[in-house]
Order: C-alpha cells, then sequence, then structure tokens
DNA sequence: TTTTTTATGGTACACTTGTATCATAAAAAA
DNA sequence: TTTTTTATGATACAAGTGTACCATAAAAAA
C-alpha cells in the first residue's frame, strides 16, 4: 500500500469545501467541478473518494451532521444535571438558535437538505427524523425533571411539552434564519414560554 | 389585435404545469423543457409567456401566494367574529398544517422556494417575511380580543404570543410535512397549548 | 530491481440546460 | 384583399453537467 495518504483527511478537506460551495451557491447548484476547485484539487480526485455525485451528496449530509454533533456535545458538556431545568432548556435553546455564522450556515444547508429529501430520493429522509427526535428526547428528559423536582407543574405531560418546545424551537428557528424575527427576540420568546412552566407561572 | 388569446388563463395553465413538474421533480429541477412538455406546448411558449426562467420562477411563487390566499380566505369565511378566540385560532391551525394533499404540496413549494430565496438572489426573500407577518398580525388580534372578552389571561402580551404561536405553527407544520408528527397530533398539542392561554388554564 | 497497488491528472463523451433566431399561421385593421 | 400585429412552432447554439476512460507518479512488496 504505497502513497499512504490519509484518506478521511482527505474526504473532510473536500467536504469543507463542499459546504463553502454549498453556502455560497445553494446545495442544490453544487456541481463536482465546482467542489474540485473549491478544494484545489483535480475534477478526477473527487470522482475518485466520493465515486458519484450523490455519494458526495450524502457524505456531505453525514459531515454536516457529525459537526453538529459535535457543536451540541461540546456546549453541553459540564453543564449537565446540577443547572435548573429552566437553565438547561435554555441553553439547548441558544444553541439551537441561528445566531452565529456557523449556526446560520448549519441551519440553512439543513433546510436545503430537507427539501431535497423531500422531492428527490437521492437523500434518504430518516436524518430529518430522527436527529429532531433525539433532541426531542432529550428535552422530554429535562421536562420529567423538572416536573419532579417541583421546577414544573406536576400536571404537565412530559411528550407534548417536548413536542411543542422543539416545534416552537425549529419555528423560532427559521424565522430568525429568514430574517423575520432577531435572535435576540426569539430567546426572549422562549425564554417567557419557559416561565409558564413554573407552578407559580402566570 | 389578432388571435385573442386570454394571456391569462394560458399563463396559469403553464403555471399549473409548472407546480406539477416541481413536485415531481424537486422546484430545483424544473426546466423550461419539462413545464412546457407536462403543459403540453412547445418550450418557446414557455419563453413567450414568461421570458426568461427567472420570470417563470417568479410567476410560479407569486401563483403560489395567490392560491394560498384563496384557500385562506376560502376558509375564514363566515367564520368571523362571533365564534371564540380559541375557536378562530384553531381554524387557523388546521388550515396551516399540512394534512391534505394540497396542502402538503403548498408547504413543500413555500419551503423550497425559502431555501432558493436564502441562496440564490432569483427569487426576492420578501415574500417569506410579509407573508407570515400577515398570519401573526391576524393572530395578534384574535388573542387581543380575546383578552378583551376575558378569554384568555389580561396578563399576556398578544405580540409575544403571537410570535410563540407563528413559531409554533411553522415548527409543527413541518414536523408534519417531514413526516416526524402525524397532523392530529400536532393539532392536538396546538389546542393543548391554547388551554394555558385560558385564564383557569392548568 | 522489478512488480504491483495506490493516488492523482487530463480529457473526451453524451446529455441537458437556458436562450436566441428564423419562420409562419391566424386574425384584426387597412 | 392586402397589411400588420399577435401567437406559436422548430431548431440551433454555447455552456455546463456527471461520468468514464486512459495515463502516470510514487511507494510498498516481491
Amino acid at each position: 500500500m504505497p502513497r499512504t495518504v490519509d484518506h478521511d483527511e482527505r474526504k473532510s478537506m473536500i467536504l469543507t469545501a463542499f459546504v463553502e460551495v454549498a453556502l455560497a451557491k445553494g446545495l442544490h447548484a453544487v456541481s463536482l467541478r465546482d467542489v474540485a476547485s473549491a478544494a484545489g484539487v483535480s475534477l478526477r480526485l473527487v470522482q475518485y473518494y466520493f465515486e458519484t455525485k450523490s455519494g458526495l451528496m450524502q457524505a456531505g449530509l453525514s459531515f454536516l451532521e457529525a459537526q453538529s454533533n459535535m457543536r451540541w456535545t461540546a456546549r453541553l458538556d459540564g453543564h449537565s444535571d446540577q443547572t435548573s431545568p429552566r437553565a438547561a432548556l435554555l441553553t439547548l435553546f441558544e444553541e439551537a438558535m441561528p445566531t452565529d455564522r456557523k449556526s446560520r450556515e448549519f441551519h440553512l444547508l439543513w433546510m436545503s437538505y430537507t427539501v431535497l429529501a423531500l422531492t428527490s430520493d437521492e437523500i434518504s429522509g430518516r436524518a430529518f427524523i430522527d436527529s429532531p427526535n433525539k433532541l426531542k428526547g432529550r428535552i422530554s428528559e429535562i421536562v420529567k425533571q423538572g416536573i419532579g423536582t417541583g421546577d414544573f407543574r406536576s400536571e404537565l405531560d412530559a411528550e407534548a411539552e417536548a413536542a411543542i418546545l422543539i416545534g416552537l424551537i425549529h419555528g423560532l428557528g427559521t424565522a430568525v434564519l429568514i430574517g423575520q424575527q432577531s435572535g435576540e427576540t426569539a430567546l426572549s420568546h422562549l425564554s417567557h414560554y419557559l416561565d409558564r412552566l413554573a407552578p407559580n407561572g402566570r
């Protein structure tokens, strides 16, 4: 096995270029040549590492997912358990809102992929169900915990609350992304909403 | 002026074909030839009526908006004023959830256009802010009215409530669209949420 | 040193795309 | 009836696309 080059490193370099192009021209308009040129490699090399365009697109999605997961764990590390349920949810919201550039980029591409998965079948739609479901599970846990500690009202249905909360997160996130709302007001709305879950809540 | 043909009728016939193709292949993959063939006309004719592809795309968006407006007014006619604020909001939700085929199609295309507007500048992004803002205004009115009649708690901030509600509508709508949630559960969550706005609400 | 495998470059092909051009039927206006 | 405007058809063109094929440097294995 000669010329041993780190395959994964090469791949992620190309994928970084892919993301760059997708952000500049739109995911639907990405071409192999664009990616190659953005990565500073030949067209052939992109083919070599991803076989087909469809392969590149799927790898791009996985790449995004991985990056997002890293972000989430980095953000939620340390924060665990001792903080109040309310603070935990707020941290979740802060991470989920597309406020900084990186996050906005992720939201945009994720949305683009969602549309693609809904129309063509080049992209499997499973990720777009599994990923929010995972988040929903996390939220549900926090809500349950909050009910247990008395931070939240005892009559709350944790599952239903979690469904509403991810709906809110997604809806407000999109509103921020398209510029209908600022990130700050969205967060204040979420905070306002959390107040109502408390037993003494207005 | 010879050969007087109803221009608008011809246009909307072609636009119907456009929507059909966009649903089948995805908005990003629509070609003028596809539309022409779906409409049973020549490529030249599509050019004749819409000049350029960009023209067709923009006309397609206006077409969708117009159709959606017709649906909204048709649904909300008669319902006005006498019904309770809660019932009025529920009707709004029912209309906004992508449950039937027509509504799902609209949601999908609207989302596709949103993505397009965010990446390329072929499509103006204003519609995607104005349209939800109009809805937000309507909701805000209903909430205000509900506060006035005592149906809703007096301490509510109508504007903030409206922002939260459109966020919820959008978020849950997308969840239904991608199949993460059924329309029924989404509606039940919304109904559940509305309970909390009442003065006696849990 | 020869051979074989890995990694990379160059390029050609068939196809689709949007757009532009030339032609023409048909009906109103002269 | 002739002329002019409107509506439609056929087709050509240049550009960009994904994919396939052929070559080759370089390093490990023989």
